[in-house]
DNA sequence: GCTGCTTTCTTGACTGAGTCAAGAAAGCGA
DNA sequence: TCGCTTTCTTGACTCAGTCAAGAAAGCAGC
């Protein structure tokens, strides 16, 4: 497994560091995980990882294409592997567990707003609000609680609905 | 003006004060102000107006729904009188600038993600990417540049491209 | 128009996510 | 294995936004 996330990281420029294997088997479990879940995560190998370095490492990922930034409002950062097709998200207002959904409406639907009022739309974020399985049964005793906490695990790749 | 401002402050029980009816009208004349803008925007009618009073505002103005608060990844949240009709947003990787675009594509399009993965959907955001006009004409000197950055700080506000 | 209660604003401290910089450590090519 | 370059560690810092307590202002009733 290791040796595939080294082959990637060279294919990208990257050096093969302890960090970056570390942060990378994280985000492979984790598929929607934030910076701080990640540190936790990584320090399970790598035990004097420090924040900062996970965001350097996070960085340098994004910025090679390894990985994807998504930034639901009023969470802090998530971060995913699946890079490259324009899938977009469902976020739980309760819990704030995130699944991916393949392109909603067709073929690239999304990139085409009815009036670009001058813009060059180069990609469409689409992020549907609602709620998670969990937290409807969950919800009606608790009714509105839970914080936006992290981080669901649960994702599920919607069968390619394109 | 803002006699009109004042009733729609009563209209959703809320107290007519001058912070008040200063963030309005300056929420009327930049619709896609950031919470710092508005404090700026605002003190040109109240001076000693405090940040704090108006992020208390504004939490006061979504709460009653009078406006509503987006929040483009990487950049400080934005605000908008406009609510009640789902439309969205284009914004420009360059200068941040921020237009509104009516649902894309028909009726309430967005709301159908080919999978739910069982979530139960409320509402669905669409955040456009580009360039606007303004930045494409400047980016061919920059060229490359204007990488996914940050949404500079530069917002040229304004009636927002449209 | 005045009084008193309640809401709102001001002031100031604080939190959390993320960035920046300098020196130490580790990876890679020769 | 050597030496250069990239990356990580440590620590300070910025920025957006929140919280709390006391002062000021708005509104309803008289």
């Amino acid at each position: 497994m290791e040796t595939t996330w080294a082959h990637q990281l060279r294919e990208a420029g990257l050096r093969v560091t302890r960090p970056r294997l570390s942060v990378l088997s994280v985000l492979a479990d984790h598929p929607h995980a934030d910076a701080d879940a990640i540190v936790t995560g990584a320090r399970e190998q790598h035990p004097s990882l420090s924040p900062q370095a996970v965001y350097g490492v996070l960085k340098a990922f994004v910025a090679a294409g390894i990985a994807r930034r998504i930034e639901p409002a009023g969470a802090p950062a998530l971060f995913e592997l699946r890079v490259g097709d324009n899938h977009h998200h469902l976020v739980c207002r309760s819990c704030g567990a995130v699944a991916d959904v393949d392109c909603a409406v067709g073929a690239a639907p999304c990139l085409s707003p009815s009036d670009t009022a001058g813009f060059v739309v180069d990609e469409a974020e689409v992020v549907f609000w609602g709620l998670c399985s969990n937290c409807r049964a969950g919800d009606r005793r608790v009714a509105g609680a839970a914080a936006p906490a992290q981080v669901g695990q649960h994702h599920n790749r919607g069968g390619a609905g394109a």
